[in-house]
RNA sequence: GGGCUUGUAGCUCAGGUGGUUAGAGCGCUACACUGAUAAUGUAGAGGUCCGUGGUUCGAGUCCACGCAGGCCCA
C-alpha cells in the first residue's frame, strides 16, 4: 500500500470526493450515533428562512456554528444537530404579494386569506433545494431529513402551550404602545415595513417653538420646540437634559413685542438670538425692530429645573393625571431645538416612556363607547373636544385632493400661538420623515392597542441569568445585550397580518370574559362545549389547521355563555424562532427525554444583528417560562462585507456567490480564510483574493509537505507498523518538532475550548508553515532521500507523519474535507487508527513528557543565530555557497553556551560556516553595552528616572565594571544619590572591535569575513556542484544515475579548487570521475561568479 | 439622537497588567537556494499606531472630547 500522491491537486474536487465518500458511508450519521450513551453536547440551529436564497455571509455563519460542533464530536460528546426553516412573516407575505401583484388591501376581496396563505405556504420553501445544496457543499453538517419547520401545526401547538404558560402566569396583557401608523391606509407598520427603501424622505414642515408659561412667574416662559405643531394639543410634559447647561434670557417677543423671559440650553442661545443685538439698551428697542436685544440673567442645570411646574400650552383636554411638569430625559440634546423636548406621550414612544417614568399622564378624551382615545383618531383628525380646529386632519396629505385647507393644521396652530403671545419662533424646517411605503403618506406615531408579554416583570432575573452566559465577544453580552435588558419594554407580541401563528385567545362580546387554549386538545374540547351552545356545527379534525382563516372561524363559548371570538392578531414570528427549542421536540407533547437531555443548548451561533432577536427571543422564553437561560455559550458574529468595507447587495452587484466561491475555490479554503483572517465577531472584508493567498501557502504549503513525505515513505516502504522510536534515539529537531507539536494542541485545544476558531486556525496555520514546512523539513530533508532505510530514517518519517496526522485532526473541525483526505491518505498506510475519517477519530491528547521548554529555547536561538548570520552574510555579498570559518558568540548567561552546543550543527549547516567559538568576559575583546531597565527604575524612582537614564547611558567602563563586581554603583545627581544594583540594568556585548557583527535583543552575533584559499576553493567546488546538478536535471537524469564530468582546463585557482574537492564533488553529483583536459569542444560553458567554465557531462 | 463596535505598513491582521528600536503575512525590491521546484529561504524599503487634549518620568496601550466606518435601536 501507497501514499497516495497528487499532481495538482484541485480542492474543489477533493471536498466533491469527500462529500461523496461522506454520503456513502454515512459519516455523518456515524459521527452522532458513534457517540450514543457519551455526553451530550447541544447546538440550537437558528432556523433561516428558505425564501431567500442563500449569501456568502451564510457560508461564513454555518462554518462558526460547524466548527464547534465538529471539535466537541472530536472530543467524545455526541452533538445533535436539527436543522430548521423559519416559514412565517413579513418577508414571506411580500414576497408573495409581489408574485401575485397584489397588496394588503387585496386580500380578503381580490384573494381570499385562505388562497393567500395557500400561497405563502407555497413560497416559503422556494429555495430550500438551494439551502440544502449549499449546506452540503459548504460542509455543514446539520440533520436536514428531519428539520422543524415554524408552520408545522405541532410546532405552533407547542407555541399555544407556551403561550398559556405565560397567559396562566398573568404575563399576557393588552395595552397601548406608540408605533408608526398609516392613517390613510389603516393600519400600523412595523420596523421592517419603515425600513423599506424611499421610505424616509426630505420633507418640509411648519415648526414651532412655543413658549410654555412657568407657573407663579409673570412673564416666564420654557421654550421647546417642535416639527409636528398639531401635538401641542397633547403636551403634557417638558424634557430636559439633566447635565445640560440651560440659561433664563430676558428679550422681547418677536411677534407681540412683550417683554419676557425664556429658558433654553444654553448652547442654543446662538441660534435663537442674534449676537450683534448682544449690547442693544432694552430702551432702545422699538416694536419691530429686526435686533432684538437680549440678556443672560440665570443660570441653571437641569437638574435643577426638573420639578418645575407651567401653565398648559393649548388647554381644551384635561390631562388624566400629573402633568406640565418639567421631567428628566435621558435623550434629550442640545443638536436642535431648545434643548427643552415638549413631550407628549400619546404621540411619541420616547415621549410615551420618560413621561410614564416620571408619572405623567397623557391627554386622553373619550370616544363613544366610553373608552379613552387620543386627541387624534384612527384617520388622523383631531377630536371634537379641540374645539377650534375639531375635524381637521393633522396633516394636509390625509385630506382627499383638493379638499386640503389653504392654511394646514400646523400654520393654524402657529399662528393662534403667534397671537397669544406663545410662539417664540415660527418657520420652515426641511427634514427627513417617514413615509408609508403604500399610500407614500406621512406617518403618525400613534397609540394602538397590542398583545404584550410582560417582559419587565421579570427584568432581573432576565439581567442575572445573562450574567451566566459565555458571551463571545464579551461586550455583545454586557453591552448591547446587557443595555438592552437594563432598558427593556415590555415584548409587543401583536402583529396584524395573514401568515402567521395566530394568538390563541379568545374574547367574549363584551370583552370581559377571555380564553387562551394551549392545545389541540383543549381547543376540541372547546369547540365541543360551543357545538353544544349552538355557535358552532362541526367538530375539529386531528388535521385541523391553526393557521387563518380557519381559527378565526372557531367561535367559542364563555363561562357565562357568551359568544368568543379569537383576538384578531398574529404573533411575532420572532416568538416562533425563540420558541424552537421547545417546538423542534413538540415538547411536552412528545419527546420529553430528548428535551431535557438538550435543553439549555451548550452552544449557538448567530450574526450579531439577532442581538434583539433570536437571542433575545430564546433568552427572553427560557427565563420567563423555565427559570433557566437558553444558552451557556454564543458566538455573535460580524457582518460579511465586501473588500472595500461595503454591505453586500444584490442592488450593488457586490454581492459574492457562495456557490461560484465554493466551486472555484473549493470550501476548505473559503472557510480557512474566513476563520483567519478575522474574528467571526469582527466585520469580515471578503476578498476573494485572500482566499486564493490562504489555499497556496497554507493548503499549499501543507500539501507540499505530505507530498515529501509520500514520495519518499513510499520509496522506503515507510508503513510506521515497526513501532516508535524511542525519543532518545530521535535527533534534537525530531525531539523539538515533536515539543512544538504537543505544545499546539494543547493550545489549539484550548482556543477551541475557548471558542476562539481563528486561534485555533491562526496556530495551526503557523506551525504548518513556519516550524513544520520552514525549518524542520527545510532542515531534515536529506535524512530522507540520503542513505539506507535506517532507524535515523525512520525516525524522520515517523516524526514527520506524527506530524501531519495531528494537523489534520487539529485542523479538521474548520477545513472539514482536506483534512480528513490528509488523514485517510495518511492512515490508509498505517492502519494506526481505526477510525474511518478524521470527523470520527478522537481529539489528540498533549504528551506533557515531550514538551520540552528548553528545547523549545535553543531551537529558537539556532533560528536566531542563523538569521543573524544570514544578515551579515547579505551585508558583505557573501552568498550562503561561500563557507566561512568561523563565527563568535558571546555568552549571555549560564544557559547559553550549553543550548547553543546543542544546536551547533544545526546552525553550521545552515548558514555554511565551519566553526563557533564563544567568548566571555575574559577574553577581553567584548564592548559592554549598558541599558537602563526602565520598568524597574520607573517603579522605584519615577520622575528622576529621565537623569537616571541619561546618566546610564553614558555610564563609563570603568564604573559599569564596578556594578558588575559589587552589584552596587552610586550614582550622583542633581538632588540626592541613588544606588543602581544590576537589577536596575541590562549589560549586553554589543560590539566586537575588527569584526562585522549583528545583534538582536541579547543575542549578539560576530562573523569572520575573512575568505581563505582553502574556503574560496571550497565555494566554487560548491557552486560547480550546483551547476552540475543543474544540469543533470536538464539532461533529464534520474537521482541514481551516474555520469561522467569533464571540465576544460581553467585559472590555477580553479584547478586547484577542483583538484581539492574531487571527492566532494563527484559525491554529490554521483560522478564516476572528474577530469580536467586541457580541450573540451562541446561543453556547456558555465559562469560562476568570476569564473568561467566549460564542462561537459556524460551519462 | 442613543448603545455597542472598529480605526496600527499599499492590503489583511497581531500587539496580557503603560517601559523608550511597534510586529507578522501578502504585495513590492534585491539577493540566495535549486533532488519539496507551478516550490523555498534571507534581507530591504514601507508607519504623524484616526485626531486633539489630559494623566504619567514614560502612552499604540489609561482618561476625556472629537472625526470616520459598521451594526442595532430611536
Amino acid at each position: 500500500m501507497k501514499y497516495k500522491e497528487y499532481k495538482g491537486l484541485n480542492y474543489a474536487e477533493v471536498a466533491d470526493r469527500m462529500l461523496e465518500y461522506w454520503k456513502e458511508n454515512k459519516i455523518f450519521e456515524k459521527s452522532v450515533d458513534s457517540r450514543e450513551g457519551q455526553e451530550t453536547f447541544t447546538f440550537y440551529e437558528g432556523p433561516p428562512s428558505a425564501n431567500g436564497t442563500p449569501g456568502i455571509h451564510h457560508v461564513m455563519a454555518r462554518a462558526v456554528k460547524d466548527i464547534f460542533c465538529r471539535y466537541k464530536t472530536l472530543k467524545g460528546f455526541q452533538v445533535k444537530r436539527k436543522g430548521g426553516w423559519d416559514t412565517h412573516g413579513l418577508p414571506v407575505e411580500l414576497q408573495v404579494e409581489k408574485e401575485l401583484g397584489i397588496t394588503k388591501e387585496d386580500i380578503g376581496k381580490k384573494i381570499s386569506v385562505e388562497e393567500y396563505n395557500q400561497k405563502c405556504r407555497e413560497t416559503v420553501m422556494k429555495y430550500k433545494d438551494e439551502w440544502d445544496d449549499l449546506t452540503q457543499k459548504m460542509g455543514y453538517w446539520v440533520d436536514l431529513d428531519d428539520p422543524y419547520v415554524t408552520f408545522d401545526r405541532d410546532y405552533m401547538e407547542t407555541l399555544w402551550y407556551l403561550l398559556k404558560k405565560l397567559y396562566d402566569k398573568g404575563m399576557l396583557y393588552k395595552g397601548y404602545t406608540i408605533q408608526p401608523y398609516s392613517p390613510a391606509a389603516g393600519t400600523g407598520l412595523s420596523s421592517h415595513e419603515l425600513n423599506q427603501p424611499g421610505t424616509y424622505r426630505d420633507v418640509k414642515d411648519t415648526t414651532v417653538t412655543a413658549q410654555f408659561k412657568v407657573k407663579g412667574e409673570e412673564s416666564t416662559f420654557l421654550l421647546a420646540w417642535t416639527t409636528t405643531p398639531w401635538t401641542l394639543a397633547g403636551n403634557s410634559a417638558l424634557a430636559v437634559g439633566e447635565k445640560i447647561d440651560y440659561v433664563k434670557v430676558k428679550t422681547y417677543n418677536p411677534y407681540t413685542f412683550k417683554q419676557i423671559e425664556v429658558i433654553l440650553a444654553k448652547d442654543r442661545v446662538g441660534e435663537y438670538f442674534n449676537a450683534k443685538a448682544k449690547d442693544i439698551a432694552f430702551e432702545d428697542y422699538s416694536e419691530g425692530d429686526k435686533l432684538i436685544p437680549y440678556e443672560i440673567v440665570e443660570e441653571y442645570k437641569g437638574a435643577d429645573l426638573v420639578g418645575l411646574e407651567y401653565e398648559q400650552l393649548l388647554p381644551y383636554v384635561a390631562p388624566d393625571g400629573p402633568a406640565f411638569r418639567v421631567i428628566p430625559g435621558d435623550y434629550v440634546s442640545t443638536e436642535d431645538g431648545t434643548g427643552i423636548v415638549h413631550i407628549s406621550p400619546t404621540f411619541g414612544a420616547d415621549d410615551q416612556r420618560v413621561a410614564k417614568q416620571a408619572g405623567i399622564g397623557a391627554i386622553l378624551v373619550k370616544d363613544e363607547e366610553g373608552n379613552s382615545m387620543p386627541i387624534v383618531d384612527k384617520q388622523g383628525r383631531y377630536v371634537k373636544e379641540i374645539a377650534d380646529f375639531a375635524g381637521m386632519y393633522v396633516k394636509n396629505e390625509y385630506y382627499k385632493d383638493g379638499e386640503a385647507p389653504e392654511k394646514s393644521l400646523d400654520v393654524q396652530i402657529a399662528i393662534k400661538l403667534k397671537e397669544e403671545n406663545r410662539a417664540f419662533k415660527v418657520e420652515k424646517y426641511e427634514h427627513s420623515y417617514p413615509h408609508c411605503w403604500r399610500t407614500d403618506k406621512p406617518v403618525l406615531y400613534y397609540p394602538l392597542d397590542s398583545w404584550f408579554i410582560k417582559t419587565t416583570a421579570m427584568k432581573d432575573k432576565l439581567v442575572e441569568l445573562n450574567k451566566t452566559i459565555n458571551w463571545k465577544p464579551e461586550s455583545t453580552g454586557t453591552g448591547r445585550f446587557g443595555n438592552w435588558l437594563e432598558n427593556l419594554v415590555d415584548w409587543n407580541l401583536s402583529r396584524s397580518r395573514f401568515w402567521g401563528t395566530p394568538l390563541p385567545i379568545w374574547v367574549s362580546e363584551d370583552r370581559t370574559e377571555e380564553k387562551c387554549i394551549g392545545s389541540m386538545e383543549e381547543l376540541k374540547a372547546e369547540v365541543e362545549k360551543s357545538i353544544e351552545a349552538g355557535f358552532m356545527s362541526e367538530s375539529i379534525d386531528a388535521d385541523f389547521d391553526l393557521h387563518r382563516p380557519y381559527v378565526d372561524n372557531v367561535i367559542l363559548v364563555s363561562e357565562s355563555g357568551q359568544k368568543m371570538f379569537r383576538e384578531p392578531d398574529l404573533i411575532d414570528v420572532w416568538f416562533d424562532s425563540g420558541a424552537m427549542p421547545y417546538a423542534q421536540w413538540h415538547y411536552p407533547f412528545e419527546n420529553k427525554d430528548i428535551f431535557d437531555a438538550n435543553f439549555p443548548a451548550d452552544f449557538i451561533a448567530e450574526g450579531v444583528d439577532q442581538t434583539r432577536g433570536w437571542f433575545f427571543t430564546l433568552h427572553a422564553i427560557a427565563v420567563m417560562l423555565y427559570d433557566n437561560v437558553a444558552f451557556k455559550n454564543v458566538i455573535a458574529n460580524g457582518l460579511v462585507l465586501d473588500k472595500n468595507g461595503n454591505k453586500m447587495s444584490k442592488r450593488l452587484g457586490n454581492a459574492i456567490d457562495p456557490f461560484k466561491t465554493l466551486a472555484e475555490h473549493g470550501p476548505d479554503a473559503t472557510r480557512w480564510y474566513m476563520i483567519s483572517n478575522a474574528n467571526p465577531w469582527d466585520n469580515l472584508k471578503f476578498n476573494i483574493d485572500g482566499v486564493v493567498e490562504v489555499q497556496r501557502r497554507f493548503f499549499g504549503t501543507l500539501q507540499n509537505t505530505y507530498s515529501f513525505f509520500a514520495l519518499y515513505a513510499n520509496l522506503d516502504g515507510f508503513d510506521y507498523k515497526s513501532g516508535d522510536i524511542a525519543a532518545s534515539e530521535r535527533t534534537e529537531s525530531d525531539r523539538w518538532i515533536l515539543s512544538k507539536l504537543n505544545s499546539l494542541i494543547a493550545k489549539v485545544g484550548a482556543a477551541y475550548e475557548d471558542y476562539e476558531p481563528t486561534k485555533a486556525a491562526r496556530l495551526i496555520q503557523d506551525f504548518t508553515i513556519d516550524d513544520l514546512s520552514n525549518w524542520y523539513v527545510r532542515l531534515n530533508r536529506k535524512r530522507f532521500w540520503r542513505g539506507e532505510y535506517n532507524n535515523d530514517k525512520k525516525a524522520a518519517y515517523q516524526t514527520l507523519y506524527t506530524c501531519l496526522l495531528t494537523i489534520a485532526k487539529l485542523g479538521s473541525p474548520i477545513a472539514p474535507f482536506y483534512m480528513d483526505q490528509l488523514f485517510q491518505d495518511l492512515n490508509a498506510v498505517t492502519g494506526l487508527d481505526k477510525s474511518e475519517s478524521v470527523h470520527l477519530a478522537d481529539f489528540p491528547k498533549t504528551d506533557h513528557a515531550i514538551v520540552d521548554v528548553d528545547l523549545e529555547q535553543r531551537m529558537s536561538l539556532a533560528q536566531n543565530v542563523s538569521s543573524l548570520v544570514h544578515s551579515l552574510r547579505k551585508k558583505h555579498k557573501i552568498k550562503v555557497r561561500q563557507p566561512l570559518s568561523k563565527i563568535l558568540l558571546p555568552v549571555i548567561n549560564g544557559q547559553f553556551k550549553r543550548q547553543v552546543c546543542a544546536v551547533e550543527d544545526l546552525i553550521l549547516s545552515e548558514v555554511n560556516i565551519k566553526e563557533i567559538e564563544f567568548v566571555d568576559d575574559e577574553s577581553g575583546v567584548l564592548v559592554k553595552n549598558i541599558k537602563p531597565n526602565f520598568r524597574k527604575l520607573g517603579q522605584e524612582y519615577g520622575p528622576k528616572m529621565k537623569e537616571i537614564a541619561a546618566k546610564i547611558n553614558q555610564l563609563p567602563a570603568e564604573d559599569i565594571a564596578v556594578l558588575e563586581n559589587e552589584n552596587l554603583l552610586k550614582l550622583e545627581l542633581t538632588d540626592g544619590v541613588v544606588e543602581l544594583t544590576l537589577e536596575d540594568v541590562e549589560i549586553n556585548y554589543q560590539d566586537i572591535p575588527g569584526w562585522s557583527v549583528a545583534s538582536e535583543g541579547r543575542l549578539t552575533v560576530a562573523l569572520d569575513i575573512t575568505i581563505s584559499d582553502d574556503l574560496r576553493k571550497e565555494g566554487i567546488a560548491r557552486d560547480l556542484v550546483n551547476r552540475v546538478q543543474n544540469l543533470r536535471k536538464d539532461m533529464g537524469l534520474e537521482v541514481q544515475d551516474k555520469i561522467k564530468i569533464n571540465i576544460e582546463k581553467n585559472t590555477d585557482l580553479v584547478n586547484s579548487a577542483l583538484e581539492a574537492n574531487r571527492e566532494y564533488i563527484c559525491n554529490e553529483t554521483q560522478a564516476l570521475s572528474l577530469d580536467i583536459l586541457d580541450n573540451l569542444s562541446d561543453g556547456n560553458d558555465l559562469e560562476m561568479d568570476e569564473h568561467k567554465l566549460r564542462v561537459k557531462i556524460e551519462a
